[in-house]
RNA sequence: CGGGGCGUAGCGCAGUUUGGUAGCGCACUUGGUUUGGGACCAAGGGGUCGCAGGUUCGAAUCCUGUCGCCCCGACCA
């Protein structure tokens, strides 16, 4: 390794040492983003947003294909709208942001700037439901939220966010129950083919739910550091909002009632599951079903066997890409193949080609994925195939290694010693017997700093006593220090 | 809000103790030679040293104030 290599090499932060230089490092050589001059607010560069238009594009297909369509509400929501449900203003009030002048003058009532939309989807909800014939009534909307947070973190907590956010209003709570339901299972199936983040599904405890729900359910992946990410919710929002909101509908049945509704958000913070799941300490890993660039081909061509190499790369370039695969071609000549290689490396390129004069010779091309590190020589009849089967291996591969990762990481005890300690010195998601108790839960929080991430659904479990107090209980818990 | 640290070129930093008119690496520009894991040589461009006062013949350096950022704690959909 050449000394310029082992300066570069440092120049990403290893994940071991420092986390979260770790973290930034990965985001910034991969150009994802970039700090913008507001506060707590970041610029996603291209090839970050090319990342979340096909995130976008994989999950909305699942939500259109669940009978939901999108639309589009206001940004800004009147004071007084978001005042009526009390819960939810508690909730958020603390980090709105106040529109208080519409140019010079100032404005009658003021205006936060959404950080959720709830309140003003249920507003136009009131005026379009009259009867049971008009529910459900299936919407999602694709927006920008604010929520002034104190502390953030690219990806993961930042002041304004995009996302996705479902709501959907019904009959009875059956119904709403069902759809809740049913959404969280198109978050897993997405995160978890797509993003290849294996997660955890289960119910929120009352201290987590949502400003203003009935119940909330949510995935929850774990990180390579062993903290948790909370990577979607879905919530039964019950008929708090319909009562104050006054949405009602006249049912079959000629009685007049309100109806149930359900919301379900996810948002830019799964790419920063994507890069905290998958990263290493060459960079970014990107799971192939989303990555902008699913192939990079980078043709190695000297001057002398310039005329040989180039046609011979473009021809397979197009050919792949015809094929349907996302393939750029990095044919710079200013940059050598090694500066390349790590570049693309650092931006998590899932698969690449290598083509030179010694393969042309053979009649080969080298393959060189980025999940493993592994390369292999193809010929160039069988290329095309291999590469879409690679493709295919590599997402598996993704997916199996973080749950390998996760089920290490995941502890069972009812021990709360051995908890702690578990907490403490290997951090990962530890299982445990709890009694349901809320004040049980805070001060297993403030001991540990570990909050319970869900409670799961299908985990047997006999009788036993809760972790901390003792109480015969059977329910488990799923607890882990959480971003 | 409490404790600690840092503001010097696009990025990362040295220089501050002991005041003398700003430097290094990467990046950038130009020319040439290069290309199988971040190539090399040569020549260039780029900085009101966070901001405002003060001390001094002279301030990146000393003094006062102020703003911003980061870490730890606190707070936290």
């Amino acid at each position: 390794m050449s000394k310029q290599n082992k300066e570069f090499v440092k120049e990403i932060t290893p994940r071991s040492e420092d986390y979260s230089q770790w973290y930034l490092d990965v985001i910034l050589k991969a150009q994802m983003m970039d700090y913008s001059p507001v506060k707590g607010c970041m610029v996603i560069r291209p090839y970050g947003f090319t990342l979340w238009e096909n995130m976008q594009q994989g999950l909305d297909g699942r939500i259109k294909a669940t009978g939901h369509r999108n639309a589009y509400f206001p940004l800004f929501i009147p004071e007084s709208l978001l005042q009526k449900e009390a819960d939810h203003v508690e909730g958020f009030a603390p980090e709105v942001a106040w529109v208080t002048h519409g140019g010079n003058e100032k404005l009658a009532e003021r205006l936060v700037v959404r950080p959720t939309s709830e309140t003003i989807i249920c507003e136009m909800y009131s005026r379009w439901i009259q009867s049971y014939r008009d529910l459900p009534v299936l919407i999602n909307q694709w927006c920008n939220v604010v929520r002034w947070e104190k502390v953030t973190r690219p990806f993961l907590r930042t002041s304004e966010f995009l996302w996705q956010e479902g709501h959907t209003a019904h009959r009875n709570e059956e119904e709403a129950e069902e759809e809740t339901l049913k959404m969280l299972e198109v978050y897993r199936d997405f995160v978890e083919n797509d993003l290849a983040v294996p997660v955890v599904t289960g119910r929120k405890t009352e201290n987590e739910k949502f400003a203003g729900a009935l119940r909330t359910y949510s995935i929850e992946a774990l990180m390579s550091d062993g903290k948790a990410l909370q990577a979607g919710t879905s919530h039964n929002l019950g008929t708090h909002f319909a009562k104050v909101f006054d949405i009602t509908y006249l049912d079959s049945d000629g009685e007049l009632k309100h109806v149930w509704q359900t919301s379900w958000g996810v948002s830019t913070r799964l790419i920063g599951a994507i890069i905290m799941v998958h990263g290493d300490d060459r960079g970014l890993v990107l799971p192939p079903k989303v990555a902008p660039t699913q192939v990079i081909l980078v043709p190695i061509a000297p001057k002398k066997a310039r005329e040989t190499v180039l046609p011979k790369a473009d021809a397979i370039y197009r050919d792949i890409k015809e094929s349907g695969v996302r393939i750029e071609m990095d044919d710079r000549e200013e940059y050598s193949p090694g500066w390349k290689f790590n570049e693309w490396e650092m931006k998590g390129v899932p698969l690449r080609i290598e083509i030179g004069p010694r393969d042309l010779e053979n009649g080969q091309a080298v393959l060189a994925r980025r999940d493993t590190g592994e390369k292999e020589t193809v010929s160039l009849d069988s290329l095309k195939t291999r590469v879409r089967e690679l493709l295919g291996e590599i997402q598996a591969n993704m997916y199996d290694k973080a749950k390998a990762f996760r089920e290490e990481n995941t502890y069972r005890t009812d021990d709360y010693d051995e908890f702690k300690k578990i907490i403490e010195e290997k951090r990962g998601f530890v299982v445990s017997r709890w009694c349901g108790d809320s004040d049980c839960e805070q001060a297993i929080k403030e001991d540990t700093k570990a909050t319970i991430r869900c409670l799961p659904f299908n985990e047997e479990t006999t009788s036993g006593p809760c972790l901390r107090c003792g109480t015969e209980s059977d329910k488990l818990a799923y607890f882990a220090r959480a971003y």
